[in-house]
DNA sequence: CGTACTCTTGTGTACGTACACAAAAGTATA
DNA sequence: TATACTTTTGTGTACGTACACAAGAGTACG
């Protein structure tokens, strides 16, 4: 007669010792005779012992502290829905006693991330969840928190070494792919322009993925008959689309497609939005001003790199290894979300 | 100097009195005097309490069963990712105490139907998750779950009446302007067929809704000059497709999209495949066979009503009611995603 | 045979909540 | 003032786990 549940008592009669012998064996905690150990473990292996999670962290009664390290929100927008995200996953955890604890820096400057990053280990966290833009500077901090025995994950940018417990974002290579298979419903040829803003930024891997993925799809046969280039142009911080890419625009009138391997298609969405030009532009993220061409149709598709479930997850995943010592998953790839005009308002939220 | 958590003990040793007596105040039990309720109360209002909820569950130690209710899958494999989503959330929520039990029902049959809603019933469960496909039958079962106090939530179909207590599920009329977006990114204009398939079956108001959506959107101004068609089809329980559709294939052939309601796009798309057509074909659902389409090019976009989020959720969303006491969040309406050959594998899963 | 020691096993308590029950305080009646 | 009764308050215990500590069993040696 099998019982759903099992306790440390029920297996304590079953094995006739103390339930402090089962708990030693158990734990391996040692001390315990031979002969008892296998009369313990008998009774163990014949039944399916889950011990109550509840029960456990009652009596460990620990509030874990996780630090949460990502770009300041204010300087580069795409960071911003991180905030939601750990604010969903705060409210969540923390009735399991999980705290949370915010460090950002500036995605511009490589010391502003060291000083965060020596500001975490400071204070000497739990766990610790990392957007690592700045590959040396990260994998010298992964280092360091695998030191301090840390359990670190990263998320949005994959760092393929280092003390890393996992990793959530998505399949860049893929996501180029994405965007190729979308130009190839819509266009049946001609030139497509791929642009990549600010790629002296920390994320040159990010758009030379895409990058790689969207021309090896419209590489393959019978997907159309394209030509592609490739161009590089500085964001301005404030306002208006620089001179270089008005430029461009002007002079690459044959162009029918434009990629935008970052979250600045709203760059290009102007300038398209202002000559009235019908090039199909595709580019990454909802910001709001990226949402406002997308309404407009100056944009026509979106791809949702979803920072704010990224965020969400990587720190429920800590939590939950923390507090129910869940096993973490290495690699966990979010779905490569299209969004157009009509199915933006889910993804938003 | 205030703390993080507070405990009842920490509110007996604030408000002076035992903490029984601060357990009375928090249920509301009654029995205490006037002049204590106060003072326990000026406490409570003072800091905030937040009861323990795993040292809460542990002492209630109640095993909450919960209901599925749910079509057959191997009748209409449109099912078969909720056994998936089930199956998780079950793994999920057992750490907490809560159990699941699927009952089936065939989706053609609506004696079936009542007579597992019977089950249920006999069973008394604590919490029921049910596919409402049947209208009548389901407003039924709901009101007798009602009067029997059984919490309920319904997914995948909206019931716009009786005792529910949430619905999960995706906005039917915004995702036939989803389609229609996607046509006219595709096509500048031309025929677009609309498909239903076995409209007699429950769920004529899914194809209605999407139906309703699609021309909303094409109707617009700007978004093309469609000509739009509505057209529906038995489709036959097993294998090739039927002669009424083989028959409609042949003599349109100035069609250039079609649109299919329902799971069975891959129907029209076996044809499509056969006459090496280029019409343009959107539909719903990742069954194998519209996957393996979809692959081949023969359909171009599916949109993922994602069954198996559905579930998943309903069921933790139940689970953490009943475990939790969290509120049921009334209305809950998942994203309506856009999927194409490439970013197919991370929907899967 | 007693002492000192190790090895092994069992008991008690805490975590925070919820509730049963006992105890105390208060009120009414003889 | 004693008695019976109600109202109010406090104490004890359980949930299941984890660990400290006590107790018991066994061995070695003077």
């Amino acid at each position: 007669m099998r019982k759903a549940t099992y306790t440390v008592k029920d297996i304590a009669k079953l094995a006739q010792v103390s339930i402090g012998t089962v708990d030693r064996v158990i734990h391996k905690r040692g001390n315990v005779a031979e002969e008892t150990l296998e009369k313990v473990n008998r009774v163990l292996n014949e039944i399916d012992y889950k011990p109550n999670v509840l029960a456990r962290n009652l009596k460990r009664n620990k509030i874990f502290r996780l630090a949460i390290l990502i770009p300041d929100p204010t300087i580069d927008p795409y960071w911003g829905p991180c905030l939601a995200g750990t604010k969903k996953a705060g409210q969540e955890i923390g009735l399991y006693g999980v705290e949370l604890r915010l460090y950002v820096f500036n995605p511009y400057n490589t010391k502003s991330f060291t000083a965060q990053a020596q500001a975490v280990l400071q204070d000497n966290p739990d766990g610790a969840l990392l957007a690592p833009l700045f590959y040396r500077e990260s994998l010298q901090f992964l280092n360091d928190c695998g030191k301090a025995g840390v359990p670190i994950m990263t998320f949005n940018t994959s760092i393929g070494e280092g003390e890393v417990k996992g990793f959530i974002g998505q399949d860049l290579y893929q996501s180029g792919r994405v965007a190729g298979s979308l130009f190839s419903e819509v266009l049946k040829g001609g030139e497509i322009a791929i642009i990549h803003f600010n790629e002296s930024y920390e994320n040159a891997i990010h758009m030379q993925e895409k990058e790689r993925g969207f021309r090896a799809f419209l590489g393959e046969p019978k997907k159309g008959d394209f030509n592609l280039t490739s161009h590089k142009f500085q964001s301005p911080v404030q306002g208006e689309p620089g001179k270089e890419l008005r430029q461009f625009m002007k002079s690459a009138p044959q162009v029918s497609g434009i990629f935008v391997t970052t979250s600045q298609a709203y760059q290009i969405a102007k300038l398209v939005a202002e000559t009235t030009n019908d090039v199909v532009l595709i580019g990454y993220d909802l910001l709001a001003e990226n949402i406002k061409y997308l309404k407009q149709g100056a944009i026509n598709f979106l791809i949702h790199q979803n920072p704010q479930t990224q965020t969400y997850l990587g720190i429920t995943h800590l939590a939950e290894h923390l507090a129910l010592q869940k096993p973490i998953q290495e690699k966990k790839l979010l779905p490569i979300d299209i969004v157009t005009s009509e199915n933006l308002e889910f993804y938003l939220e």
